[in-house]
RNA sequence: UUUGACGGCCCAGAGAGCCGCCUUUGGCGUAACAGCCUUAGGAGGAACUUCCGGACUCCGCAGGGAAAUGCGCCUUGCGAAAGCAAGGGCCGCACGGGGUAAAAGCCGUGCGGACGGAAAGUGCCACAGAAAACAUACCGCCUUCGGGUAAGGGUGAAAUGGUGCGGUAAGAGCGCACCGCGCACAAGGCAACGCGUGCGGCAGGGCAAACCCCGCAGGGAGCAAGGCCAAAUAUGCCCAUACGUGUCCCGCGUCAGAGGCAGAGUAGGCCGCUUAGAGUAAUGGUUCUCACGGUCCGCAAGGGCCGACAGAAUCUGGGGUAUGGGCCGUCAAACCAU
RNA sequence: UCCGGGAUGGUGUAAUGGUAACACGGAUGCCUCUGGAGCAUUAAUUCUAGGUUCGAGUCCUAGUCCCGGAA
């Protein structure tokens, strides 16, 4: 089960990749959410994200919430989305994310509207973690 | 017993499975990281607010004084200080009693009070009003026509004491009684204060959360404080080599910089920093069982749904504010029993 | 995290403690064949709650929200 880990290598923390990837990278809102996306630099296969919370979204309980659920629905579902990839979510509304399940609904259909979600792979890795 | 008000204290659901996070102990691993196994720990009563203190750090500073600024009834206790608590005094408001022609003074209960000074000075007091503090005072009243007067009228938040009797040309503390007020003495009290006695016909409007005076406190900034290490670049110095001078060496001079050193210091890192200790920021997600509270459905058994306020960032003492539940005490009302 | 500043019609700004003013915009009416322009009228819990004062947008205390600075 070490696929479902989340440790600090694939989380992005300096301030330069945050900076390259909103400046450089693509973007697509929706679902409450906005994503911010670039292939990762070379040599990096695995899939690495970040967050950026506003203030304006709520007091800090609220900002800390959103925070753990976004983060819980990546680890979940890292395995489906296209690897080599980085991943900057930056939630707007805190409504539309007040659940884990509605989380994970924003960030899959956020990355499957951007393409970022190959079916196969997906299929693969349910098969996969039904066997288990 | 129930409900309500006030005051005080306590808790901040529990257990288990799976998937994860931060710091950390000991190993494996790596050039060094990463990664893996393992040990221990991981949000609050308000962590919120940033309204007052203190520690700590840097800057300033001989000593003394003053200013900015803050605080302000008294005593005692706790405290380093801010502050908190208890008791007392005085003032205001409400209610009741008593009193009166009607009030007030008086007594009791409850609530509230940032509660030193307005006879040290300055300033402000709109509109209305003759006049807002300096009285040559309007209408009026009386008059011997020189003047006297502040009763009555009206304005206003506030108008140079109030009520009654006497008195007078008309009036007026002009005189008297009661009340209010000021001053002196003063039983008593640690004190704030003041039982009471005497004197004075009355000085005196309000505002100091206006300037100010008196007393007390009182340097400034804040961990993004501050300290240490330190690429690149620029600067300075040294110097191998090269060139010039010179017959040659030493020496002297010049250019370039492969090299070395220096202090200052940017990026960056470390310390400050914590038996939680981050630097994109951990303390989470999910499932089951039980408990507590609320709400809905149901005659009932039971079942469904929901779970307050809020998230550490140098540490720490208070104040204030938000909020779910429980316990205790006092008071009030209702009901039941005697 | 630490430290500053602010809040007045829909918007931007005024207001020695004494009737909340101005500009733009909105609505209504007049004028016009209609519209524009013009004229008139209209709309404020002065962020909230207490206090000082005869009287508070202004002074004091507490709270709410917003903005800014410091690596």
């Amino acid at each position: 089960m070490t696929s479902q880990g989340f440790p600090q290598s694939r989380r992005l923390h300096l301030k330069n990749d945050f900076k390259n990837i909103i400046q450089g990278g693509h973007k697509i809102q929706g679902y409450g959410l906005v994503l911010w996306w670039k292939p990762a630099p070379l040599g990096k296969e695995d899939r690495r994200m970040g967050l950026v919370v506003s203030k304006k979204l709520g007091s800090a309980v609220v900002r800390n919430r959103v925070k753990r659920l976004l983060r819980e629905a990546f680890r979940l579902n890292r395995e489906r989305l296209q690897s080599g990839v980085d991943y900057v979510f930056s939630p707007r509304s805190s409504e539309s994310l007040a659940t884990a399940d509605m989380a994970e609904d924003a960030v899959l259909s956020l990355c499957r509207k951007a393409g970022l979600v190959p079916s196969l792979t997906a299929a693969d890795v349910r098969s996969a973690q039904t066997n288990e």
